[in-house]
DNA sequence: TGCGCAATTTAGATCGTTCTAAATAGAGGA
DNA sequence: TCCTCTATTTAGAACGATCTAAATTGCGCA
C-alpha cells in the first residue's frame, strides 16, 4: 500500500551519479555540469522525487518554516494579517505554521515550545495579553528570531510591524471635530495591550490638539455583543457625547446595533467611528466611517522583516509602520442638537 | 551567540544513562523505572531540552504536523473553519501548516508538493475550483492521507466533513414560503464547485417541494461588491421576485447594500436570506436571516476525521455532515404587494 | 550459592540530506 | 608525453532522534 519513498539515493542510482551530486542539483548549485544537471532533473521528474526538508534541516539548519501566533482568528483583522504573511512567505517558498494563542500567555508558551521542536526558522508573534516582557530576550537566548506585530512587549528590542494607531486615532478625532462634534467619547476594551496604550495615547493627544472635550471612556468586552451592551453605559454619560470613537470596527458595528436597540439612530442621533476599516465597515447601516490600517500589508511587512532577519541575523532592529487613512462614510455625520 | 542545541545525548550524559533511555522517557514509555524517569525529567528541565520533532520523524514517520489548504482567508467562513481545525489539532499536540490556494489548482499542487516535502502526516483540503477529480487518487498513491472539507472532488473516495447545504437551502426556502413568499430568486456564483452544486440541488428540490416559483437564478462574483452590482439584474427579472436566497452571507450582505442603493429597502420591499450565518449577519441592517452552518464545528470534525484516519489508515471512508439551523431575523419579512 | 525470569537498560544501525575534504577528469602548456 | 590547473564529482561522516536486538540487573526460590 504505502510504497517506499523516493530518496536522493534512488535518484542517484538511476541517474548513475553520486548522492552528493544529486544534492547539488537539488540545491541548484552552479558547481554541477549542465549535462549532468539535465540528466538528474529528468530522473527526478520521472521518479517523482520530493526532497525531504526535515532531513535537510537536520543537516543545514533551515526548515523553510516559520511560525505565526495570533491571539484569535475571529476578528478578520488578524486573518487578513495572516493572509499577508502567508502570501509573502509562500512567494519565498516558505511555509507557515499557524497557531492561535487565544490571548493566553500560557498557551502561547506551549505553542512556542512546539514551534521550537519543529525547528521553525523564526516566529511572527502578536503577543497575548499579559505576555512576560522578558519573552523576547528568552527567545533570543533560544536563538529563535522573532518579529513582533500589531502588539509589542519589551522595549523595542525586536523587529516590529504595525499600524500607526496614534495617527489613526488623530485622523478620526480631527474628522469628527471638523464635522462639528465637540463631545467625543471613546469606547475602549478591557485588555491592556500595547495596542490599547497606543490608541489611548492617540486619543489624549487628539483631544488636547483639537480642544475637543473628552466625553468619557467606556470599556467593553472585545466582541460586538460586548459593544452592544455598552451602548446604555455610553448613553448614560452625563457629558452626553455626540460622537463615539471605537477601539475597532467590531466594537463600532456592535455599538451601532446597541444604540439602535436603545432607540438611537447611529449616524443621526450620535456619530460612530471605527478603527481598522474591516470589510464589514461597508456592510453596516449606516456605512461605517473608519480608519483603514490594511492588515494584509502589515502581515506582508512582518514577513519581510522576518525574511530579512533570517538573512542577516545581526542587522539592526527595524520597525515597519503602515500609515493609516481615513475612510469617511455615513456613520460620522453631525446633526446639531 | 547561537548556543549549541541541547540534544538527547546531552541529557543522557548529564543524567548518566544512555540515549535510548532518555528517548524512552521522552516518549513516556512504561518500560523505564520510576527513579530513572524522574531523574531524566529533572535533567531535561534543567537543560531546557526540546525534542527535535523533525529528527524524530526521520526515524518514525510521524511529524505531528498536518497541512490545511483553504481557497481564501477573506471569507470568515474559512477562518472560523480554520479555527476549529487548529483548536482540535492543538489539543492533540499537533501543529497546522496553513496555506491559501487562492482557488487556483496550480498553486494548490505546488502547496501539496511543499507539504509533502515537509513530511506532513496528512492534509485537510478544501479543493480549489477546477481541481482535477483524480487528485485524491494521486494523493493516495503518495501515501498522503486526505480529508476533504466544505467542497469535494472525486466520487466520495475520501473522508469528508461539511455542512448539509441541501437541507440548509430547503430550510430557507420553506421559511420564505411559510412567510408568504411565492416568487423566489437565487443569487448564485460563477464558480462551479461541489458547494455550488449542492445548493442548486437544494434550491431545485425546495422549489418542487413547496410549489413556489423559481423566479430566476443570477450569478455574481463571490464578493459583496459583486453581489451589490447584481442587484439591478435581480430587480430587472420579469418575474419580480419577492425574495432572494443568496449563496452565502457575504453575497446577501452585499445584495442588501445594492438593493438599498437602487432604492429598494431589503426586508421590506424585498426579502433577502443568506447562508452560513456568519457573525456579520447580526451586524447588517436589517438583521440578516440566515442558515447557520457552524464552520468552526466543521473544521473540528475535519480534524477529527483526519486524526482517526492517521490512527487507522484502512478504516472505511467516513462523512461527517453538520446539520444546519435556520436563524430567523429581520431581512426575510413578507409585506404583501 | 546458583538459576530462571521479568524488568530495565543499552549499543549500534538507521532515517534522508548536506557538508567536508579529497579524488578524478579534462584542458592547455611546456 | 607529462604536469598544472580548474572544473566536476564523490566517499563518508555528520545531524538528532528511534528502533532492534541483545545485554544487564535484580528478585525469588530451590
Amino acid at each position: 500500500m504505502k510504497q517506499t519513498k523516493v530518496t536522493l539515493g534512488d535518484v542517484a542510482r538511476v541517474a548513475g551519479v553520486s548522492r552528493a551530486t544529486v544534492s547539488l542539483v537539488v540545491r541548484k548549485s552552479p558547481l554541477v555540469a549542465d549535462r549532468t544537471r539535465e540528466k538528474v532533473e529528468q530522473v527526478m521528474a520521472d521518479l517523482d522525487y520530493v526532497r525531504d526538508i526535515g532531513a535537510a534541516r537536520l543537516r543545514n539548519n533551515s526548515s523553510r518554516t516559520i511560525g505565526v501566533i495570533v491571539p484569535n482568528l475571529v476578528n478578520s483583522f488578524f486573518t487578513e494579517f495572516l493572509s499577508g504573511v502567508e502570501q509573502m512567505m509562500g512567494d519565498d517558498d516558505r511555509v507557515v505554521l499557524l497557531a492561535n494563542s487565544h490571548d493566553d500567555p500560557v498557551r502561547q508558551s506551549q505553542i512556542l515550545q512546539r514551534f521550537r521542536g519543529h525547528g521553525v526558522d523564526g516566529v511572527i508573534l502578536c503577543p497575548a495579553e499579559g505576555t512576560d516582557p522578558e519573552l523576547p530576550l528568552r527567545m533570543q537566548q533560544w536563538g529563535l528570531p522573532l518579529v513582533q506585530s500589531l502588539r509589542e512587549v519589551g522595549d523595542k528590542v525586536t523587529d516590529y510591524a504595525g499600524a500607526d494607531y496614534i495617527k489613526g486615532v488623530q485622523l478620526a478625532v480631527r474628522h469628527l471635530v471638523e464635522s462639528g462634534h465637540r463631545r467625543i467619547a471613546f469606547l475602549s476594551v478591557f485588555a491592556r495591550t500595547s495596542a490599547w496604550a497606543e490608541r489611548m495615547e492617540g486619543f489624549n493627544r487628539a483631544i488636547t490638539e483639537t480642544g475637543a472635550e473628552d466625553a468619557g471612556i467606556v470599556e467593553a468586552e472585545l466582541s460586538w455583543e460586548g459593544a452592544a451592551r455598552s451602548a446604555s453605559e455610553l448613553l448614560k454619560l452625563e457629558t452626553s457625547p455626540s460622537a463615539v470613537l471605537c477601539f475597532n470596527d467590531v466594537l463600532a458595528a456592535g455599538l451601532m446595533l446597541g444604540l439602535r436597540r436603545a432607540g438611537h439612530e447611529p449616524g443621526r442621533d450620535i456619530a460612530v467611528v471605527g478603527l481598522d476599516d474591516l470589510p464589514l465597515a461597508e456592510l453596516t447601516y449606516p456605512l461605517l466611517t473608519s480608519v483603514a490600517m490594511i492588515p494584509e500589508e502589515i502581515g506582508a511587512a512582518a514577513a519581510r522583516l522576518l525574511a530579512r532577519r533570517l538573512l542577516k541575523p545581526d542587522a539592526e532592529v527595524e520597525r515597519s509602520i503602515v500609515a493609516p487613512s481615513l475612510m469617511i462614510r455615513d456613520s460620522s455625520a453631525y446633526h446639531a442638537g
